[in-house]
DNA sequence: AAAGAATATAAGTAATTACTTAAATAAATT
DNA sequence: AATTTATTTAAGTAATTACTTATATTCTTT
């Protein structure tokens, strides 16, 4: 959780999760969306790498990064359950909302 | 959003809230919980404080603390959403369910 | 009014983080 | 086999963050 936290902590990495959302992308395929150096994105991603926020693949000559959404949902949605007394009561109901829809 | 996960990121704050999830506290009752000096914990309050995630009252020589737990849930499942695919289906149901209860 | 207690602010330092450029590695192309 | 392309690793530096102790402020008690 520590990593996470951390690895979130930086606008550019929660936009590199944005852009992951969406699609499957190569190291410089992010690194083009970014005004920064290629060596400083590539430390970003291993970061969130780190965080099991994200995974990466070689293929051939590229590396291709994308989003393992349920660590981040998990951690979030954990912590957020165990620290707003609000959100308590609603816990069981939404996991029983997200485990009948990874069913279909 | 920034100040949020910038103030996530610290064990010290994230042990903070969860000790003011169960009850308002002192600034001192809290620095009492940690191996740290007092003027150290006072700038955790205070980084919690400009993020938005916590709320100080001064009555008489005491200022106490308390979550603003609105804050961490909206930021949190609000981001998750955004990033996570999987969890969008669920945001207008969870948000109807966060509603109702609202309500009561 | 003086002393004590609770807290915050100030100032300084050590540790960490976020970049940079240069060099290394590995795959594709000529 | 040599060159180019994609990416990472290495090494160094600037900026930020997390502490420390000392001082200031505000309230309470004597």
């Amino acid at each position: 959780m520590e990593r996470v936290f951390q690895a979130l902590a930086s606008t550019p990495r929660r936009k590199i999760l944005a852009y992951l959302a969406h699609a499957e992308l190569s190291a410089g395929d992010i690194a083009a969306r970014f005004d920064m150096s290629k060596p400083a994105v590539s430390q970003h991603l291993s970061v969130l790498e780190n965080a099991g926020l994200i995974t990466s693949e070689k293929r051939g000559q590229f590396v291709f990064y994308r989003l393992l959404p349920d660590a981040l949902a998990n951690v979030l949605n954990g912590y957020v359950q165990e620290v707003c007394p609000v959100s308590r009561p609603l816990k069981a109901e939404s996991r029983a909302l997200a485990d009948k829809r990874e069913d279909q």
